[in-house]
DNA sequence: TTAAACTTTTAT
DNA sequence: TAAAAGTTTAAC
């Protein structure tokens, strides 16, 4: 007798839940089921869920009776269980749930979820005189609408209580639902035309041009003498040409083409094609290292042998890309795979493009700006590993995810960037750790980059850990910048400023100017002005969802929230004491954009930010309006430290240097070092030597002399003493639990009440509670504890002690409601 | 996430 | 007293 086997598949799902849930899978497919497979599986008895198989068994759950999975959705796998594996390691060590993980993983394209349609029950007796209002306007749309999904109703008819009448009517046999799946990933199709049976031989071609030609179809016959043109005229040369491409050709409508169709003498067919691979041949445009290159990427090479990790701290605009490409090169010709990350914002079309030039089709590009049916195509890609075909991916941390099967290589560029760490929603990881992780696991070399390498890269290449190779000389010889700080203190007990510009400042950018040279000014803070303060009373408008004063933004005239997007109308009157005396105080990029409008009316501003770049193009449009010269003076935040490479910026101003170094933050002091230095080094790239002039109220400060003289090593063992001292990172692991709720004291309460179980066991190492610096977001009041924990092999365990710890003593104390969050080395 | 089950508030 | 609105919890 022939026993069947029962398989049941542990199936990670898109929820915040910690763990798989199990189905049964049917017998029929008990040879298909694989695990990294798509399944289409039932929440509830309603919903429909895509998820992936993580473990195929035969252990029958106890305690339930296991659903079965509806339906598989592909053939293979599109995880590798080398990633299944990676998944769980993020998971655990971020204290995620594994379905967060999944959720952040896969592109959004390959997640499906049911949508419910609502119908009406065929012979139901619509006038029903029992029906309320609600029920008899709900049952008028969808008779004169037919069919519709809840979020079309929800839209038409409002949330209140429509899910109640669905129900009421749907207990009545009135209305019926449904769910149903829908693929979400469009393949692209395009038509090709091949001549048809009326036209595949010379002698049929030639009848083919006689009968246009009786029937004065002069457009017909171009066309089809446009086709031979592609082809060739050779009997048997089986030609095709794609339909729109011959239709632009031939400067020939759809119509035209159709009827060479409908007589026999074409033949269309349509086909997918893919959406990524370029019109463009591959191009492999040579390069040549210079010396100091040549040596740095030999010294990667040597480091390699010892260590798998190797920090590359090479100066901003030493040519660090022109070494990666040479590395990546030597990976590919052994046949492995390349990952390049970056931070979001450097991915820009410019670097594509160079590297492009130097590996052509088989570069990747995947970030979260692309859209869901590209991402599924580079995903598909990977997954195929095809050597040739993408096998260097460039992209942001979720590239991280991509099915890599044969990875040689990854690179971060940048690695300090704090944009590698997702900071909400979980799973809250660094990409940058992750992916050595990762690497490992493939055997993979890491290169970690920058020119000003976080100080966790850079203890753990002084202390053996990682190899490093420095590279301290700019490409081209370039020279580094003149950074002067100035004094804005005298500037405003003078009243010689100019607006937010003291002299020094006013007269470099000046003669800048009358040299055509170009301008970069760095500010912090977007928006016009972040404070309207009333003269008399010094309120300042707050956000009613958040703990933050509003932005005023002069475009669109408006107040906003920029944590959660609220705005409103400025005032006209203070809100507290009536007074109309109202001022602006601080100041924005808007701000500055205008003040320089005033100073130097003639020239060209423009604000690079998250507001002048919502748009997906008009990143890339102003980057290279500046690269054409049609910006002067480009005032920007973070952006412009990042992936811009300018010839002809011969100045940078930073406008309030102050406002980086107080941020309230361990990280400041190194934050503020990359960030004047990665600013710094957009100055004077090739020829010209540029010019920095740092503005600060704090010109004594020991920051100042270290920037200046590009001491990175210096500015590393002041803040190493000060880490020690205050016991931070890198002595010290840190995990933050925030805890939220709409009534203050509950979220004060259960962190409390948190904080002390953990003393109980972990003592000295917690700290707080305490509110954050925004204290409420959208409406929610924000406590947090930070846990310091010192570097030791039970971490882990720790880690997820204090996690069950402190969910439990949210249940026990009936803190029920108050959402709790970890954030595992958080930035 | 999501929706049924349960609790609290509000209107009649 | 019922309906509406708001919360909580488990899903296999």
């Amino acid at each position: 007798m022939v026993v069947r086997e029962t398989l049941f598949a542990d199936v990670i799902l898109p929820l915040g839940i910690s763990g798989t849930l199990t189905y049964r899978v049917p017998a029929a497919w008990n040879d298909m089921v694989v695990t990294g497979q798509r399944v289409v599986v039932r929440l509830r008895d309603r919903k429909l869920f895509t998820g992936i198989v993580a473990r195929l068994h035969n252990e029958a759950p106890t305690g339930y009776e296991a659903k079965y999975i509806e339906d598989l959705l592909d053939e293979h796998p599109v995880v590798l269980p080398v990633h299944l594996q990676f998944w769980e390691w993020m998971a655990s060590y971020y204290c995620a749930g594994i379905g967060e993980v999944m959720t952040a993983a896969l592109p959004p394209a390959l997640k499906l979820t049911s949508e419910t349609k609502v119908a009406i029950e065929e012979g139901a007796d619509l006038l029903d005189p029992e029906f309320g209002d609600r029920e008899r306007m709900l049952l008028e749309v969808l008779a004169s609408k037919g069919a519709m999904s809840i979020g079309d109703l929800q839209k038409m008819m409002g949330h209140a209580g429509l899910q109640r009448t669905l129900n009421a009517l749907v207990k009545k046999r009135v209305l019926y639902t449904a769910e149903t799946l829908r693929e979400r990933f469009k393949p692209k199709t395009a038509d090709f035309v091949t001549l048809g049976s009326g036209a595949n031989s010379q002698e049929k071609l030639q009848a083919a041009f006689e009968e246009l030609e009786k029937r004065r179809a002069i457009k017909q016959s171009e066309l089809l003498m446009v086709f031979l043109q592609f082809t060739g005229w050779d009997e048997g040369r089986r030609g095709e040409v794609e339909r729109l491409r011959l239709q632009k050709a031939g400067k020939a409508s759809a119509d035209v083409v159709n009827g060479l169709a409908e007589k026999g003498i074409f033949n269309v067919t349509t086909r997918e094609v893919g959406r990524l691979i370029p019109q463009q041949m591959p191009g492999r445009q040579g390069r040549t290292l210079s010396p100091a290159q040549q040596q740095s990427r030999a010294a990667i090479g040597e480091a390699w042998k010892q260590k798998d990790v190797v920090l590359l701290h090479g100066i901003t605009s030493s040519g660090k890309t022109e070494i990666y490409a040479s590395l990546i090169d030597d990976v590919l010709a052994e046949g492995k795979q390349v990952l390049f990350l970056l931070p979001e914002i450097a991915l820009t079309a410019h670097l594509i493009e160079r590297l492009r030039k130097y590996f052509g089709t088989r570069v990747g590009v995947y970030h979260s700006a692309f859209g869901d049916n590209e991402r599924v195509e580079v995903w598909r890609h990977v997954l195929s590993g095809q050597p040739g075909e993408f096998d260097v991916i460039v992209g942001a941390r979720s590239a991280l995810f991509l099915p890599f099967s044969r990875l040689g290589l990854v690179i971060v560029d940048e690695e300090h960037d704090a944009s590698y760490k997702q900071r909400d929603p979980a799973p809250r990881y660094q990409a940058r750790d992750a992916a050595i992780v990762l690497a490992r696991r493939f055997g993979a070399r890491v290169l970690l980059g920058s020119a000003t390498p976080s100080l966790e890269s850079y203890c753990n290449a002084e202390t053996g850990k990682y190899g490093m190779v420095k590279l301290q000389e700019r490409f081209g010889g370039a020279s580094l910048p003149e950074i002067v700080v100035t004094d804005i203190r005298a500037g405003i007990r003078e009243k010689s400023m100019k607006a937010h510009f003291g002299d020094v400042l006013v007269s470099e950018m000046r003669a800048a100017l009358e040299r055509n040279e170009q301008i970069i000014l760095f500010q912090n803070r977007r928006g016009y002005s972040p404070l309207w303060q009333c003269y008399d009373c010094g309120t300042v408008p707050q956000c009613i969802r958040c703990d933050v004063s509003l932005t005023y933004h002069k475009t669109g005239h408006v107040l906003t929230c920029h944590y959660c997007g609220y705005s409103a109308d400025p005032p006209v009157a203070c809100s507290t004491c009536g007074s109309t005396n109202l001022r602006m105080l601080g100041f924005g990029t808007e701000k500055i954009e205008e003040d320089i409008a005033s100073l130097f009316p003639e020239v060209r501003v423009q604000r690079f930010d998250l507001d002048t770049t919502r748009s997906k193009s008009a990143h890339q449009r102003i980057i290279s309006d500046f690269e054409d010269g049609r910006i002067d003076i480009l005032v920007g935040t973070q952006m412009v430290t990042k992936g811009l490479d300018f010839d002809n910026v011969s100045v940078v101003g930073i406008l309030n240097a102050d406002k980086l170094m107080n941020f309230p933050e361990f990280r400041a002091m190194e934050r503020s070092f990359q960030l004047m230095t990665q600013v710094a080094g957009r100055a004077g790239r090739r020829q010209r030597p540029g010019k920095v002039i740092i503005q600060t109220y704090t010109p004594g400060h020991w920051l100042f002399p270290l920037v200046k003289a590009n001491d990175y090593d210096g500015m590393y063992r002041v803040e190493m003493a000060e880490r020690k001292n205050h016991y931070y990172p890198p002595y010290a692991r840190l995990m933050e639990f925030s805890f939220r709720h709409a009534m203050e004291p509950l979220a004060e309460s259960a962190a409390s009440a948190a904080a002390g179980v953990l003393r109980q066991v972990y003592g000295a190492r917690i700290h707080g509670p305490v509110t954050p610096l925004v204290g409420r977001i959208r409406n929610q009041f924000i406590r947090t504890l930070l846990v310091k924990l010192e570097r030791s092999s039970e971490i882990q365990a720790m880690k997820e002690d204090m996690v069950r710890l402190v969910r439990q003593s949210i249940k026990m104390a009936d803190f029920s409601g108050v959402r709790m969050s970890v954030d595992v080395d958080p930035e």
